[in-house]
DNA sequence: AGTTAATATGTAACATGTTAGATGTTATTA
DNA sequence: TAATAACATCTAACATGTTACATATTAACT
């Protein structure tokens, strides 16, 4: 697998072990939710095997948990394919996350410290910059590092794993949408709104902020759909 | 496996595949929810591959799902163990399921009609008959099915498969409580306040129930961290 | 005796062979 | 021609063999 010697030099503290399977679960995420990996594509274990150079079981592995999350959908007997987009499953993965986002942004506006909120000034920084020169790549990235550090800025254990694994759904709508021009503006925007009213301890309009960010792209999403039916289902 | 014939009549409409790792995966799950296999305790896949008649590859699978879901934890080339409670990773979930299922009820108390109400009441008849005669194992699975009935009610499609996977680390705890004496009656007064909440539509009182309902595992949590220390880690 | 190095052991990770079932195609029959 | 049955093909599911690594145990040495 060219990803790195392998060889471990020391004995790491706690890294829980980057296993082959870990690794193809990234790259195939990766792929996915870049929709490198169309929606409705199939994907052929053995060949994904063979182009990592690695064994089917390790990419099994990844593909089971791939589909636990619902970007794959694995049908007995008969192929793997790259999940196509479902209105009504993004609609109940929005409801979770505004469910979960408004609810850590409270916490992290409550207990918001002044280093916390320079490192999300910073981000904001960094998004500005992406924006201006149209990287959509880096602002998607930036965009992430944000809502995950406010996950953190809630303090709770594990709480930006499971926020992001449920977002995994609408991540791959996020990015096609950023493709379509002020869309990145806009979410510059609210952004900004957020970070402030997390730095001034307001809970309430961080919340509001978080859930009116979230809100937006839902209406962003029926307009994909008339553009791109491909994507979706049914 | 010793679960049934195994043979399909006929093609079934959609039923995505009851697999031999999807069978060991509910086998296990219930064994630790239910401490029958108790926290930090080793798991053995190949005696447990031989005490279920199937190999180690869908012990491994189902082994892996738990692993993602927290309920195990798999040290490489060590070996896999029953997960040990931790109050940091129980504080987080308790946020997610405050967050999710107040989120739910709201919108299950907006859109509640006499059917719904009159499914959740019935419920709670049975609840009481199990509390009457010390039925633990059925007033749990009563407990269980009256979350599951409301997230149902919310009319999302899979949140009821979602908030009932982000609990299982709270469902054990949960488990365990149960048997601690007046909790039973305590809570039935609880779900009481619930479904009375949602019959009148009051969406406020609904998630404020919800959620005093929920938080008062905390503080029983405490306890039963003095009573039986070694049900958890550090 | 205490410390370090060699070794034994057990397990998950990984590789690969085999089976069963879903689906598409072709042949057969009315 | 249309319906149906036999068959070919492909894939995930399953089984099992192999490897690498973490850990415990023992041995060697100061």
């Amino acid at each position: 697998m060219q990803l790195g010697s392998g060889g471990k030099s020391f004995r790491e503290q706690k890294v829980v072990a980057v296993t082959r399977k870990d690794q193809v679960y990234t790259i195939l995420r990766q792929a996915i939710i870049s929709s490198q990996l169309a929606p409705g594509e199939a994907i052929r274990k053995e060949l994904v095997a063979l182009q990592l150079g690695v064994s089917r079981t390790p990419v099994s592995d990844a593909i089971n948990r791939l589909a636990d999350e619902g970007l794959v959908e694995i049908y007995p007997q008969t192929g793997t394919f790259v999940a196509r987009l479902r209105l009504d499953k993004i609609e109940t993965a929005q409801f979770v996350r505004i469910a979960l986002e408004t609810a850590a942004i409270r916490r992290a506006a409550e207990r918001s410290t002044a280093d916390i909120v320079q490192r999300l000034r910073d981000n904001l920084d960094r998004q500005r910059k992406a924006a201006d020169s149209r990287d959509f790549e880096g602002f998607y990235a930036l965009d992430e590092e944000l809502h995950d550090m406010i996950c953190d800025a809630a303090g709770l254990v594990g709480l930006r794993e499971i926020a992001a694994k449920e977002r995994s759904q609408i991540d791959r709508v996020r990015r096609l949408l950023l493709h379509y021009e002020t869309r990145m503006v806009e979410t510059l925007k609210e952004h900004q709104a957020i970070v402030d009213a997390i730095a001034d301890n307001s809970v309430e309009r961080a919340a509001a902020a978080m859930e009116e960010h979230i809100s937006k792209m839902g209406k962003m999403l029926l307009q994909l759909q008339t553009k791109r039916p491909e994507l979706f289902a049914d």
